[in-house]
DNA sequence: CTTGAAATACTACTACG
DNA sequence: CGTAGTAGTATTTCAAG
């Protein structure tokens, strides 16, 4: 006996899977239509069959599976930060005042409305939060942290990390 | 008279501009439909053109050259996280032993092939880079420290700041 | 439960007004 | 930009592994 498939059905219900690891229940293919569809997401799906070697309609309906499953999340399209105007990012290490749940709660509703927000994480450390900050330039940096981030509630502190050069900034996940 | 259409091809030359802000460039209906593809870009062409209230040649035509200015970076899937068993997140700070051109170059190079790492960036402040790494569980993330982010070329300090709550993720720019 | 071939419906795309 | 027409694709059906 050679190589024998093991499984014949992908078939991931990954949505509420954190026991086990769903991407052991994806095939060589399955890992293939992720790597391509992580690094681009507008080829076709007869196009995208063949990479795979596989019927259109094959590959169409575990595309369909993938994206039921949760594990495809969605499908968007990534938009230049210097071409719309955005080509600074700032990171921003916040301490609160008090480390109580409505403290938290207030914050995070008031920093999610935050313009050009597009990370904003609890984390263990010297801060009680992490946010990313893409704006302008560093004048309209200062009107927001002037204006804005100091005023979110419950704030003792904020420190500001300019982004001097963007190394790695990726979407895309090993498989 | 009353409001009259100034323009009638937007054509934004976004790639190399910086000068001038493209978005400034970009009508209602060009924003709308960056506004839509940035939350959904799966959908037809035709929907699109609907919810723009365009024909579909026209709307095909904006999409194009949103495209072809680059402002449009790609269309990608966005995959989940926790259903790709990397549920973990990190931010690390770290700071180079000697802050040549040589060593910046030399960890940059080699912080790019650290599996799960989503982003680098150089920042001002009392550390030289931040990265952000995906990885399983603390296990993983703990294997990942000790074998490979100690290793880094230069690194002189690394401190980890574990992700407890993903507060706000998104690739969404505001238009 | 999956696959691939064929048929249909729909969409992307082109040419033109 | 919109209309009309063509080419190609997505999607369903079905038979087979």
């Amino acid at each position: 006996m050679s190589a024998t498939k093991v499984r014949s059905a992908p078939a991931a219900s990954a949505a509420a899977q954190s026991q086990t690891d769903p991407l052991q229940s994806l095939d060589r293919i399955d890992r293939a239509i992720l790597r391509q569809l992580q690094t681009d997401a507008s080829i076709s799906n007869v196009s995208l069959a063949a990479k795979v070697k596989l019927s259109a309609p094959a590959c169409l309906r575990r595309v369909e599976r993938l994206k039921e499953s949760g594990l495809i999340r969605g499908v968007v399209a990534l938009i230049d930060p210097k071409a719309a105007g955005a080509g600074m990012l700032v990171i921003i290490g916040v301490v609160l005042d008090r480390s109580t749940p409505e403290s938290f709660a207030d914050f995070e509703k008031a920093a999610q409305k935050v313009p050009g927000c597009m990370e904003c994480h609890v984390v263990t450390g010297e801060f009680d939060y992490f946010m990313t900050i893409r704006t302008r330039d560093s004048d309209s940096f200062n009107r927001l942290h002037a204006e804005q981030l100091l005023y979110l509630p419950g704030v003792r502190q904020i420190r500001s990390f300019m982004v001097l050069k963007e190394i790695l900034s990726t979407t895309k996940f090993p498989l």
